[in-house]
DNA sequence: ATCCTAACTGATACTCGGTATCGTTAGCCG
DNA sequence: CGGCTAACGATACCGAGTATCAGTTAGGAT
């Protein structure tokens, strides 16, 4: 699951380091959407030897070659989700963090529409949705 | 346009300061998303007796009683802009900043279709979408 | 018009998520 | 191995947003 991590980009090799194992698995097993800072602490009560920084860096990594995707959090936070490296939206629960993927047909039938009547390029990486999961409390 | 800053709700009675007017008005007349910081800017430019943290506020302020709208900007910071108080989604040019109304009716069948098939609660005020509208050149 | 009081302001200090720096470590290739 | 250099971690730093609090002012009451 990791094995993404070598890469095959012309922006220079990549390093599979242990540190970068540890933060990918970390967030793979979390199962729902984390903070870096999270992800840090977690990281830092098994193995004191990681750096905060490194956890930042290897979370834009991992966006950036498309195995974990970023969203905003409620209290002006960067959270992220490990995800398939394919192309697809999410709902994403603002109470538990839990996210489920949504069939991109019914989200591009929509960018179709918007597309056809406003003449505006949707950025489709910003295409994620927040409310509230079926298993928890209806907030509000 | 700034007549809804007095309020009719339970948390106090709310006045309309100079201040606001003036955070108001200045928003108003941007004409598309901009920052706190910007807005101070400006409003410094003319009258340095504003404060900064009564810009943060009363952005907040209205974007509570629904005259303005809050955004994600692409450096992690919020984006604001004036908008009338009733309940409709955005295209946000990440480019110029500019904004335009969505009909909800599409936006709407979405929403159903996403809670008929995922059994999951849309909250509303974050489905707002991002890309690079017809009059600005294509990024990326 | 004057008073009164609570809402509001602005200077300042602070929090904290994220980033830049830089000397050190370690992945990877030959 | 040995060497190159990507990557690491400690630390300092930045900047958006918030908390504090003494002073100000809007606006209702008299
Ligand atoms: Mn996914
Ligand atoms: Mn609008
Ligand atoms: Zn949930
Ligand atoms: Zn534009």
């Amino acid at each position: 699951m990791t094995g993404g991590l070598v890469a095959q980009s012309s922006v220079g090799p990549r390093r599979l380091t242990t540190q970068r194992q540890l933060v990918a698995s970390a967030l793979h097993e979390a199962g729902r959407t984390v903070s870096a800072a999270e992800l840090f602490a977690g990281l830092r009560g098994n193995n004191p030897r990681i750096g905060r920084a490194t956890v930042f860096r290897t979370l834009d990594l991992l966006v950036e070659i498309g195995l974990a995707q970023r969203f905003e959090g409620d209290g002006h936070v960067y959270l992220y989700t490990s995800c398939a490296p394919i192309h697809h939206h999410h709902l994403v629960c603002r109470v538990c963090g839990g996210t489920t993927d949504i069939d991109d047909a019914e989200v591009d039938a929509l960018i179709r529409s918007v597309h056809r009547r406003h003449d505006f390029v949707l950025d489709h990486a910003s295409l994620d949705f927040y409310g509230t999961c079926s298993s928890c409390p209806a907030a509000k």
